[in-house]
DNA sequence: CGATGTACCATCACAACACATGGAACAAGT
DNA sequence: ACTTGTTCCATGTGTTGTGATGGTACATCG
């Protein structure tokens, strides 16, 4: 399980950990149950902040293919194989193209779209 | 008629000219017919940019609130006071509440979501 | 020629946000 | 004591989009 960040990639860094594990896990590399460096472990060895492993993890936990135990560190996810396919993304990104395709269709300007989504996402806190 | 910009208003001069304008169409003081000031007139008198007049015009004209005749200039539209009442920035954010408490219930993070409204926007350029 | 709305070129300041960084602290279990 | 993940404080850089400005030009009609 070798990792290798690429500084230079305009990919955040902790996208770039994420893609990694995932294709780990797909790989075979990476099996259920197995272990993974702690943050700070891995943050000392890929030069990064602690805070970015952390973002990776977090993510990678929501998922589902990984999973914290606490003071016992972290592991691989029973399901993480079936979990990496699934990409949350993608189907964020189709209800959101139907969506603004929907107002375009309307003749709602860019602009106002773009208003009116900072303002539920501003005003849906909590 | 008369309008008065408030620069000191947070709220875009625009927005402001468009407020103004329907509100005068429902209350009466602007009738289906009725002329309105050319566009480098308005900015003359309200002492602002001939863009900003013409991007609330433009606006305007698209909710069918007024109607630009060309040279002939601008006029309030048959439809003007049934079509001041609808908000179509109201739909816009009822649907947009909708997809987003979709996506957080899913646990996506606010982060995402934002990126991938970026995307989607960017994406269906054309 | 003058006026209309409209289209294109461009610039600037300002705000919101993402990404990444750093330090400090906590509860939990060995 | 030590390490685990987690959470709070904070800063800085870079990007993106808005709002507003200015200039120039166009076709159309009087």
């Amino acid at each position: 399980m070798e990792i290798i960040i690429d500084i230079d990639d305009p990919t955040p860094l902790f996208s770039q950990l994420i893609e990694q594990i995932k294709n780990a896990v797909i790989a075979g590399k990476l099996n259920p149950g197995d272990a993974l460096p702690s943050i700070r472990q891995l943050a000392n060895d890929l030069e990064l902040n602690s805070k970015t492993i952390a973002k990776a993890y977090r993510l990678l936990e929501r998922d589902a293919v990984i999973q914290a135990k606490g003071y016992r560190g972290t592991f691989v996810h029973p399901d993480a194989q079936k979990n990496c396919t699934i990409d949350l993304n993608e189907w964020v990104n189709e209800q959101l193209n139907k969506t603004i395709a929907s107002f375009r269709d309307a003749g709602v300007t860019d602009s106002e779209i773009r208003i009116a989504f900072s303002n539920a996402m501003n005003n849906q806190k909590n």
